[in-house]
DNA sequence: TGATTTCATATTGTACACGATTTTGGGAAT
DNA sequence: ATTCCCAAAATCGTGTACAATATGAAATCA
């Protein structure tokens, strides 16, 4: 995890995308883990001290963000973490019912045994969160989990449009959740794990599509929760 | 300079997505109307000097395009027009298979009159443009017409999807296209268009299927054409 | 002559400064 | 006491300057 912004004994550590990626890639998983907060602000100069980053830095991880929905930035008033609205989480959730189901047949056709030790290795790990208690972590595994699987079917085009739905669900899930107690059916998982090993396509894609469902209903997506946006700040608080 | 790039009369012309927005909606365009060649090089000064803006407007157009994998940023070299890979056009396809048919029914259970004039307005606009030869704007009003029928289903998230998947499907026509005779079938869209104003989901969903089938069967994506992508030069000129 | 090193040039990466816009707080008038 | 207006502060938007890096050519050596 990183951690260490100025290292400069080895100056590589990520060549690949510029910092500002990393800055980004560290702000996604604040979002995913729920310690970032929808409607928060991210001001700019904040953010660039905090990664130890100069503000074009910061700017160029902030319309990454954007551009995947998770922050929303309002002309000469800056970046806010998105709070998605009661549509656009049925929007989401609906796009994911489109994609996974048939993604996790794909990856049940396809899986290696590679694979299966990563999503094993995955579900374990959540398992062990869940029961520490550390709902955080927990939640980025579950959303890790789904992922996988998409990686697994090997299309990385549709694994990238599952990344950016999973990353607005963790939203959708802080803004609309409404059960403390059922975490995320992690039985599920295991179910739809067992499934995949298997390599039993039919039955994956059903678990999925089941799965998915049972997330939706979990959520209160009523007209009614998000006061429509007006008084953001003082949700907050 | 010229092109009514400085224009302080009136300061507004688009307030709402800055100005980089204008230029990557510019350079989208091009592509879809394939006047910008897979590969080519898209120098920051140059581009700014062509649109009137400084080098941080065309820097953030080009993160935006590269985003949606219109154009790949290679360190410390530049952006340039992306080149599909047969894996990867491969892809962009089986993701609209998986996406657009069964919007196109969604499309077809809610479209509005309004909805319906739009789309004929546009194969009209199809029609007449290949008509007069312009094979560009052909292009691209077949690629907004796809896109045209996500939005009528008023799902914007998968809109967001498609439209990404159409301007890459552009690249990948203009890569791996083989035949120049059958433009694109527009009777394909005429028969679907028929299918959604009649309301007709499960034969406009079949009738996508059918469409997205017949335009990857004319790729020809066989592993060869494209000089992996070491003479990437050697091509251009 | 051919290969290798070195240097000049061009282009991108980043920081910083200035201008524009919005927000906020206080004071005056009603 | 309330409302309106204006000034100060904060923050974002953009251009520009400088540093880092890659490219290509000239020069040197075997």
């Amino acid at each position: 995890m990183s951690s260490g912004a100025e290292n400069p004994g080895r100056t590589a550590e990520r060549a690949k995308g510029s910092r500002a990626r990393a800055v980004a890639d560290a702000l996604t998983l604040a979002v995913h883990e729920h310690r970032l907060a929808p409607g928060l602000k991210l001001n700019e100069d904040e953010v660039g001290e905090i990664f130890g980053v100069g503000r074009t830095i910061v700017r160029s991880a902030l319309q990454m963000l954007a551009h995947d929905q998770l922050v929303t930035i309002e002309p000469n008033r800056g970046a806010f973490v998105a709070e998605p609205s009661i549509r656009e989480a049925r929007e989401v959730f609906e796009a994911r019912a489109l994609l996974e189901p048939r993604t996790a047949r794909s990856a049940a056709e396809r899986i290696t045994a590679e694979g299966a030790a990563r999503l094993r290795a995955h579900s374990r790990a959540e398992h062990a969160a869940l029961d520490r208690g550390d709902y955080g972590t927990a939640l980025r595994l579950s959303g890790e989990f789904h992922i996988e699987i998409a990686r697994i079917a090997d299309q990385s085009t549709i694994a990238e449009f599952i990344t950016q739905l999973i990353a607005r669900s963790s939203l959708v899930i802080a803004l609309y959740w409404r059960r403390p107690e059922a975490m995320c059916e992690t039985h599920a998982h295991e179910a739809l794990l067992s499934a995949l090993e298997r390599g039993d396509g039919a039955t994956a894609e059903e678990m999925m599509k089941g799965h998915l469902l049972d997330l939706l209903s979990s959520l209160d997506l009523r007209e009614a929760l998000p006061p429509p946006q007006s008084l953001r700040d003082a949700l907050r608080p």
